[in-house]
DNA sequence: CCACTGTTTCCCACATTTCCCCACGCGGCC
DNA sequence: GGCCGCGTGGGGAAATGTGGGAAACAGTGG
């Protein structure tokens, strides 16, 4: 399984494309990606692997609960098959570049098994205040 | 199989034809489509394989429930097998077009196994409202 | 049975976008 | 110091979405 760590702050050029860190090119052993936006601060990459069972559960969900084919949709939408080029670089599309806020620069954030991309400032603000309760809980995984 | 993921405007021109997305194109196998109103809100576009064992199901439920033939009756009468041209363009019969409220532009979307095809606002104001308990549970997925 | 009309299908054409490839500069490592 | 890897930039060629004209077709009415 492909781990992602570490932040990177890149460039996003005037064609809208971010290079991924090296270290994330090789950490995925198939060079495709799904690019969506499930979180309304950020968006998400996913490597094809990990991305297969996260559709499998969106498809469950949708016959289980037929109130979600909206959310399903909005989901898919948003979606999109991503496939670096020879340098590394994927292509933002326009629209969710302005979903996620981002313009010029952007956050690069490995998140275990998938790939954050972050406005930085946004990052900063969103990542600043931790409920207490949560970083109390989180500080047993460390002991 | 074939996953479509992402969401195109595209024009639909004075001779009611809609253009599909290359991505679209290329990922289903074959070049024969069933399109048909499944929902109230969108027209449903099938690739031939994924038709398959719907219409296997539609089979099955009318001899279990014969309360059901009317609705199964409903649904083939108003789908239609399209071939796209070789610019890849669909032909969307007037009464599908009204049916869907399409007029103009038209939103094509990749929604996993199928396509939908939306008139853009109102797959706006569909999507904005998401049910409350359907986003958390459709947030575990993606932890 | 034939002529007519409206629809569908095929083909050609164009502008824009996207993709692919080459090139540069910076930095670290041998 | 030279080499290689990496992030960044840009130019040219191919692909894509869109429009329209003419041929093929089907259905209708005479």
């Amino acid at each position: 399984m492909s781990s992602f760590l570490g932040s990177y702050r890149h460039q996003l050029d005037g064609k809208g494309r971010l290079s991924l860190p090296a270290d994330f090119r090789r950490g995925s052993d198939a060079d495709v990606f799904v690019l969506v936006q499930v979180q309304d601060d950020a968006l998400t990459l996913f490597p094809e692997d990990a991305w297969g069972p996260v559709q499998e559960e969106l498809r469950e969900l949708q016959q289980r609960n037929p109130e979600a084919r909206h959310y399903v949709l909005s989901i898919t939408a948003s979606a999109r098959r991503v496939v670096p080029d020879s340098q590394g670089r994927i292509l933002i599309p326009e629209q969710l570049r302005d979903a996620a806020g981002l313009d010029g620069e952007a956050l690069v954030v490995g998140a275990l098994n998938k790939i954050e991309i972050w406005d930085p400032e946004r990052f900063q603000q969103r990542t600043g205040d931790r409920g207490e309760e949560v970083a109390e809980l989180a500080q047993r995984i460390f002991a």
